[in-house]
DNA sequence: AGAACAAAGTGATCATCATCACTTTTCATC
DNA sequence: GATGAAAAGTGATGATGATCACTTTGTTCT
């Protein structure tokens, strides 16, 4: 598929600071392709080393164990990118990537991956920092699966998706609300666990769902019962 | 402490074609410090965001939980460095680093570092390959603890320690046996469990605990013991 | 060689959850 | 508004493994 009228990396943050004429030459060497809700992008199986960058659209980022178990990663949206690992090292890919609304993305070469970002600091330094990132979230994660206990660690991934609305009144909001099974697969348990949680904490007061949201009504409360058990043995 | 004689960092290999000049001139900019064993050279909760590069010595790479609980992640020889993350991004410290015997390190200011890396190709190459495959192996590790009992991540582990080492006949050697809690606190189970995991190898003459070092005898069963779970269910 | 301490081995117990097997509710669509 | 199909809720059950409380074995140091 050719550049699309009206796609470019444009709306990249990545390259916001390579210059328009050097991101045009790249807008152009990407092979541009759209894909439909459910559609695989990456196979984890697959041996290709191309880096995506989403012009439209979302994704998610997810591993499927043997046994069908969905473990999930991450959800991108427009301006991000994915591929990056194995656009680095050339490595297996580490993870499938499916798109969940219609997508437009950028596929590029490795190579011209590597050589863009080797060669511009303004590249260079974004995406050590991305990889950073990367690095943390999944060092916390492996902390929250080695220390807490299921229960826990639906608490605590309530507590991250609820964060961002924090009132000072110590309410927050989720909306929309993942679907259980969503949530199970983001915090490694069973879809009866997370069911069962917010079950307790409606009991208890501490969460209400509404209609289309998910109201917390103590946000503290929350916190206090992910920490007692970290520090409790 | 200023630059011992006879330290600097061409041993290590992300400067390597750096330019002997400039390597030297970064030598004289970093800080170098001695550690002896047991001793902290990253706390956890300092705000510090200096990288570390080990000129000679052993370092561990570790989380303390809360309860005491240990979560090992790494650890990192001569030429090898520490600190990259918060060097990077600023951020807080991922993790905790202590001596395991007498240890060398030059400390960068994050600056100079980030200035080199994202100026000099030759280093921006290595280190976006370096935290590509931190993020992999944290992502097997977080696959690991999702779909595994404790049981097969130590089996996992064993296998982890002895691939190096395969023989084609099956064979494989592990020298030196690292003592329990550190395999538990690398695959996040008790202590305990590490013994009754071994005790039951042994038992089935999967491995044999020799003097020094410990035999793995079957090395394909002991892999298939990890699959049959993983693709069980 | 013995003391002192670290590491390893082991049984008993108990809490947590994954899993199974349904039922009930909600949602999307015709 | 009916009709499937997802999603959610829930009880029962069984396996797993963490924890506790020792004992035994190894190591190191003087």
């Amino acid at each position: 598929m050719s550049q699309p009228t009206g796609a470019s990396l444009n709306t990249i943050p990545l390259f916001a600071e390579i210059g328009d004429a050097e991101r045009d030459r790249l807008s152009q060497l990407c092979s541009w392709r759209r894909y439909g809700p459910q559609e695989q992008i990456i196979d984890r199986d697959a041996d290709t080393s191309d880096v995506y960058f989403i012009a439209e659209g979302r994704v998610r980022i997810v591993i499927y164990s043997l046994s069908g178990r969905e473990i999930a990663f991450d959800e991108l949206v427009e301006g991000q990118y994915f591929g990056e690992l194995a656009g680095i090292d050339r490595g297996r890919r580490s993870a499938s990537v499916v798109a969940l609304r219609p997508t437009l993305v950028a596929a590029m070469n490795a190579a011209t991956f590597m050589d863009t970002v080797c060669n511009n600091p303004s590249c260079a330094k974004p995406l050590l920092q991305h990889l950073a990132r990367m690095v943390r979230r999944a060092t916390d994660r492996i902390m929250d699966l080695s220390t807490l206990g299921a229960n826990n660690r639906v608490h605590a991934e309530i507590l991250r998706l609820a964060r961002a609305t924090l009132q000072p009144d110590n309410t927050a909001t989720i909306k929309p609300i993942p679907v259980h099974s969503d949530i199970a697969a983001r915090v490694s348990t069973a879809r009866e666990t997370v069911a069962r949680v917010f079950g307790q904490l409606a009991q208890a007061g501490i969460v209400e769902r509404r209609s289309d949201h998910l109201l917390v009504h103590d946000f503290d409360r929350l916190e206090e019962m992910v920490e007692e058990v970290r520090g409790d043995f």
